[in-house]
DNA sequence: ATCTTTTTATTGATCACTCAATCAATAAAA
DNA sequence: TTTTATTGATTGAGTGATCAATAAAAAGAT
C-alpha cells in the first residue's frame, strides 16, 4: 500500500504508538520493536521515517507540548473576562485528552528525559514561564498587586502540577473535575483574599 | 580487606552509589556497572549483596521513603503545638538533604518506577495518605470543620508536590526557602480563610 | 602461638540474550 | 524507470546475571 507524501501522517502515527507504548511498558524497558508492533510496522520503519529512538522520542515529547499548547490557546481565545481566562488556564491541564492514562505516563516520561536533554528541558522551561505569566496577567487583572499576582501565579501553577502528580502516582484516586474545583476555589481564594487586605 | 558482618553497611553504600548514578546517568541508560563504578567495586559484588538489578532499585526506593519518614518523624516530635506541626511536614519536604539534585532525580526515578511495580506503588499510597492525615489533623486543630480541613490538607500536600517537581525541572529556579515560605503562607491563608468564614 | 579448616568477600571472565541500527531486497507508486 | 515505501534478516555493541577462582578473615585444634 505505499502512497507517497505520508511522511508527516507515518511520523504522527509512530508518536501516538511511542506514547501508547511508554503507558504498556515504562519508558525504561520500551524498545523500538514494542512501537513498531503498537504501530503495527516492521521495525525498520520508524528508522526510516524518525532516525533513531533518540529522535522518535523527542517528536513525542514535543507532540505533547503542542497539543497542550494548543488546547490551551484555543480555550483561552473563548475566554472574555480575565476571570474565565484563569479557569481556562486551569481547565486546559485537565481535559480529558491531557488525563488519558497514556498521556499521563508520557509526560512522566517526558519530565524524567528531559533531565538528560537540553533542547527538552528548553522546551519546558519556555512553557513554564509562558503559564506563569499567563497566571500573573490573569492574577493582575483583578486589580492585585504585580508582587502578589506573582505568588498567588506561582502557587497556582504548582497546585496544578501537585494534582497532576497525584493523579500520575495514585491513579483512579483522584479524579480531574475534583481537582478542577479546588483549583478554581484556590483562584477565588487568591483574589478575595487580596482584596481584603487591599482594603484594610 | 574483606571484614565479617559488613553485609548492612554494604548494601546501604550500594544504595547510595545507585542514587548517585541514577543522578549521572539517568534511570532509563542505568547499569549494573555504572553503580559497581560509583561505588568502587566489581560488576558482580552488587548481585551478591542484592541479588538483582531490580532488587536493588526496590532498595533504593525504599530508603528514600525510609529516610523522609524519618526526618519527619524527628521533626514531628519536637513541634509542640498544631500549626508548628504543619510547619514540621511543609519543612520536613525541603530539608537540604531531600533537596540534594541526587535525591531529587531518585525520586522522579522511583515515581517512573512506581507504575509498574505493586509494591512500590503501594509504598507510596501508605506514604501519601499519612501525609494526608497528619496534615488534615493539623488543620482541624485549628477550629477547622473535618470537611474544610481535609480540603486545606489536600491542597497543601498538592502544593509540596508541585514545588517540589518545579525544583527537579527547572533546576535552580526554585529554592527551598521560597517553596517554603509560599506553602507556610498558604497553610495560614487557608486557617484565616476558614476562621472568617466561620464567623460570617 | 601456630597450623588447619571453614566461612565470607571479592574479582573478573564468561554466557545467553536483547537491543538499536543498518542494509540489501522487494514492492508499489509516480 | 526512477523514486519512495517497506520488510526482515543481520550486525555489533552492550546488558544482567552466573560462577569458578582467589583472598582474607574467623573459628577451631593442638
Amino acid at each position: 500500500m505505499p502512497k507517497m507524501g505520508q511522511a508527516a501522517a507515518r511520523k504522527r502515527a509512530f508518536v501516538e504508538a511511542a506514547i501508547a507504548s511508554i503507558h504498556k511498558k515504562g519508558i525504561v524497558a520500551l524498545t523500538m520493536a514494542d512501537v513498531a508492533r503498537e504501530a503495527g510496522v516492521s521495525a525498520g520503519l520508524i528508522h526510516h521515517y524518525l532516525g533513531s529512538k533518540d529522535q522518535l522520542l523527542h517528536a513525542t515529547m514535543r507532540h505533547l507540548l503542542h497539543e497542550l499548547q494548543q488546547i490551551l490557546k484555543h480555550r483561552l481565545s473563548r475566554a472574555k473576562n480575565p476571570h474565565k481566562r484563569l479557569e481556562a488556564i486551569i481547565e486546559s491541564n485537565f481535559t480529558s485528552e491531557q488525563m488519558r492514562p497514556e498521556v499521563v505516563s508520557a509526560w512522566l516520561a517526558f519530565y524524567v528525559q528531559a533531565q538528560r536533554s537540553d533542547s527538552l528541558s528548553h522546551l519546558l522551561h519556555i512553557y513554564s514561564r509562558r503559564l506563569q505569566s499567563n497566571l500573573t496577567a490573569g492574577f493582575a487583572a483583578h486589580d492585585m498587586p504585580l508582587a502578589r499576582a506573582r505568588i498567588a501565579a506561582e502557587s497556582t501553577a504548582a497546585l496544578i502540577d501537585g494534582f497532576w502528580l497525584k493523579a500520575v502516582l495514585v491513579e483512579g484516586v483522584m479524579n480531574h473535575k475534583h481537582a478542577v474545583k479546588v483549583l478554581k476555589r484556590h483562584v477565588a481564594q487568591q483574589i478575595e483574599e487580596a482584596s481584603a487586605t487591599g482594603i484594610a
